[in-house]
DNA sequence: GTGAAAGCGCTAACAG
DNA sequence: CTGTTAGCGCTTTCAC
């Protein structure tokens, strides 16, 4: 059997809701005889306050949810740290959902995550998500979307990062390092960053009036297998390139493993250009150019944003969209 | 205000008991025609049970605390997806917790996770720690140890690998290939996983008659900075090798952007095997060697192993040990 | 300064 | 088949 709060009143004392107070630092009021009194009963007999019996009452439960395609996914760890070092900072925990891009599991933990009563949620959609479900617009939960927008889902918050600038910045970087026939190996085409990356690759383009049609822009989706699919047609189809802008660089990983396959020299005979900056890309060799994301900044940002949307209860949607920056490392001249 | 089961109850038109039931499946003596009108109900309303009201009275959260040192070391989320793998099969969802191998962080986690009265703990010790603190030896929660042993933690189960058999099958192959002056980069001794593969590499170069002594193992930690610090002191020390196994993969990584910097060619010069077999151990390039471990494997077993030990509540302490796989691939001849 | 009492939303006997 | 009742462990007025 459990101690619970009776006994430490018991033993100490004085009533459970004195011992409530002391537990709770709403002790003001207490003498800090009786204070000790109950603090020191508490430490001999191990108490542990029962959370869960609280939260019945306060409403809150000090815990959030974080729904994430794939943790396993070189991207996510950061973001997760940064949220989890945020979180633990302001005296909250995380409950972790993986959803593998596919919305019935989406659906299933955000109903997890509302029955299990938690404060909030950070929410980075499906890539493959076009219509917003039912059961999603009436969550009574304040929700932060990450990474991902989603038109049409009631969300109080977003973090994002400025995908079009630094798709715009990489490409830019490559024409200006002397590669003219640019093309661009994306993800799937239904999720946001994916349209914002090419959208900065077709305005980098036009910027220098450097040509390019629909055979340029290959749709995969964001692993190295793609990655190395995708590349491995376009050699054969005979396409001319000189340079290639990855949608993230698990499909960059790929794409090298097929130019290495092939004899093209990265660099000298094809430039390659990442996006993430995920821990591998320092790792590899040659080191890997891309746009770096933020991605602890994300996932802590965002807990920051949903933890002052949780305060202020306020319906307006704030969002903070974060800056990329190019790392230029070895696969560009 | 959110709906409750008082409301389904009285909307329709029953007792709050028969709701609970239906929504609990306890409903085999529940009629068809009572069922399909509360159901109903609870759609159009789209209540929500509150299972931290239904927590209080059955004594579970279905909850399970995950305790690891940090989510961005490469060597977790898949043990983490594993781990939640098996818990959401289960109906179990996981609580997250980075300890960054800090104690007092450590004994924070488990406090919270108590507090919030999970149903058990998944627990990688730090392997800094060498006293079991005070605190950790009365948490009335079944706890399984992951990956690192902690002699003295009273845990009620294990997950562990084979690492001494790893390391001495890694050493013995790198012997087979015509390596033997082969120096072994560790992780912080205080650790088990160290202290086995250490053993390991001494079985093996017994095995084969090899000399080795202190200087031959060199101790740091899991990092590929350590890796690249480690390596550099060896080659400036004028210490002299022709292989090097290492205690991870991250420090292979690091080894060998030392032994590149200084002109030693991998393979031919130096072979390398890491451990673990990390994501990253397939993509760099060469393509590394290592030992690697059954990560998502881990997390999986070790939930099922918690399950197994909550549901009997037995004393026994349960234990199962992993096995490892060297993985050869281009650092080695 | 401290305590008594009224629940939070739900489940689990037990009665009917 | 269904409802009544007694809490689960705690916080929070409101008295004293």
């Amino acid at each position: 059997m459990k101690i619970t709060i009776k006994e430490i009143a018991k033993l100490s004392g004085v009533s459970i809701a004195t011992v409530s107070k002391v537990i709770n630092r709403k002790d003001s009021k207490i003498s800090d005889e009786t204070k000790n009194r109950v603090m020191k009963i508490i430490k001999e007999t191990g108490y542990v306050p029962n959370r869960v019996a609280s939260s019945m009452i306060t409403k809150e439960t000090k815990t959030i949810g974080l729904v994430i395609p794939n943790i396993a996914n070189p991207f996510f760890p950061e973001v997760v740290r940064g949220a989890e070092d945020k979180a633990s900072e302001a005296g909250y925990s995380l409950i972790l959902c993986n959803t593998d891009d596919q919305i019935d599991k989406e659906e299933n933990c955000i109903a997890m995550l509302q029955e299990k009563m938690v404060d909030g949620i950070l929410y980075t959609a499906s890539s493959r998500r076009h219509a917003i479900s039912e059961s999603l617009k009436h969550v009574g939960i304040p929700i932060i979307s990450l990474d991902r927008d989603i038109v049409g889902l009631p969300v109080q918050g977003k973090i994002t990062v400025e995908n079009v600038e630094g798709a715009f910045e990489a490409v830019s970087y490559l024409i200006k390092r002397g590669y003219s026939k640019i093309i661009h190996l994306t993800g799937p085409e239904t999720s946001t960053p994916t349209k914002q990356r090419i959208e900065g690759y077709k305005k980098a383009m036009d910027a220098h009036h450097l040509p390019y049609d629909d055979s340029c822009i290959i749709e995969g989706d964001y692993t190295s297998a793609s990655g190395y699919a995708t590349m491995e047609k376009a050699i054969r189809s005979g396409l001319t390139f000189d340079a290639v802008f990855c949608g993230n660089d698990l499909i960059a990983i790929g794409c090298i493993k097929a130019l290495k396959k092939h004899g093209l020299k990265i660099l000298e005979e094809v430039g390659v250009v990442g996006f993430d900056d995920i821990y591998l890309a320092r790792m590899m060799d040659p080191e890997l150019t891309t746009v770096s994301q933020p991605k602890y900044l994300m996932g802590y940002k965002a807990v920051e944003l949903l933890l002052e949307v949780m305060g202020e209860n306020k319906e307006g949607r704030r969002e903070e969209i974060l800056k990329t920056t190019l790392v230029v490392r070895e696969t560009t001249r």
